[in-house]
DNA sequence: CGCATATCCTGACTGC
DNA sequence: TGCAGTCAGGATATGC
């Protein structure tokens, strides 16, 4: 469940690890992972160029590439990117860049909900349609209550469903829209359109607070372990979530005795406090 | 268009 | 202990 702080954190680490190496060698696994445009096609793009800068776009991670190109990694439910070194390609490995000064990194999926795609630089990949209507970043200046409330307005859909749509909260998954409706104070199952102006601001102010402090604790490494660092080490965020993930547990927030209860919306979970979340 | 639902995939977990 | 069944969810496709 790679999210905004999650992909955020693994920029911050390969980018002073891996800017200005040139990648030498392109390999791939033996199981089909989408990818644009094909294994071969993406190998003739890598080779030769170097990572001039990473870069990240809502739950997208960006190698912006010496060449012209963007290497454009989604990590899906389950994708890492790992540091191996020169060993056998492990299980679920999909694709390992070698650099020219013997570094690697590599692309690893279990579930392969993940997708790679090369492009030029700035365009929307075409493998990848959503990237083109994405929305602001709740952590980007100019993401405000008036930009949530124009999205939210008018909406019968569920708040929390919306919340999970890139173009009213970029960056936003299951776990991040469950912690900001609970800062909120705000039900996952009201209907959108049903907040009021007060609620609007605090939502908005939840979403950037939360996927802020998600990326000051390197992000959330539940038990089933699909995040990962580089190293493979976990980040610290699921020691601090406030309902994710805790269903049949106490309410965390100061004063609060509610239990957290547990609402199935829209085929995803929502975790919330029925007390002090209205 | 909006909204709900199904789909992909496999490791971890649950219950018998 | 083993095995079948269920669950998890990001993005997209489909149906109404």
């Amino acid at each position: 469940m790679p999210e905004l702080p999650e992909v955020e954190t693994i920029r911050r680490l390969l980018g002073p690890q891996l800017t200005g190496k040139r990648i030498a060698a392109v390999r791939f696994g033996a199981k089909r992972v989408t990818m644009h445009p094909g294994p071969a096609g993406v190998r003739r793009q890598l080779l030769g160029a170097a990572i001039s800068k990473m870069g990240r776009r809502g739950k997208y991670l960006v190698f912006r590439l010496s060449n012209g190109r963007d290497l454009v990694l989604h990590l899906g439910m389950s994708g890492q990117v790992r540091r191996f070194g020169n060993v056998p390609m492990q299980p679920h490995e999909h694709m390992r860049l070698e650099f020219s000064d013997g570094e690697t990194i590599s692309f690893v999926d279990a579930r392969r909900f993940g997708r790679v795609c090369v492009t030029d630089v700035g365009a929307v990949p075409r493998a990848i349609r959503g990237m083109a209507r994405m929305g602001l970043e709740p952590v980007e200046k100019g993401y405000s209550a008036a930009y949530l409330g124009e999205r939210l307005s008018g909406r019968r859909a569920r708040v929390k469903t919306l919340l999970l749509d890139q173009r009213v909260a970029c960056g936003v998954g299951n776990i991040y829209s469950d912690e900001a409706l609970h800062r909120a104070r705000i039900r996952p199952d009201r209907r959108a359109g049903s907040l009021k102006s007060p609620e609007v601001s605090r939502l908005a102010a939840a979403l950037g607070d939360v996927l802020t402090d998600g990326i000051r604790w390197c992000g959330t490494t539940m038990r089933d372990g699909g995040y990962r660092l580089v190293d493979g080490g976990a980040g610290s965020f699921q020691d601090r979530l406030r309902v994710y993930g805790r269903e049949g547990e106490r309410c965390r927030r100061r004063g609060c005795k509610g239990v957290v209860r547990r609402q199935r919306l829209g085929g995803r979970s929502a975790h919330f406090c029925p007390v002090c979340q209205r």
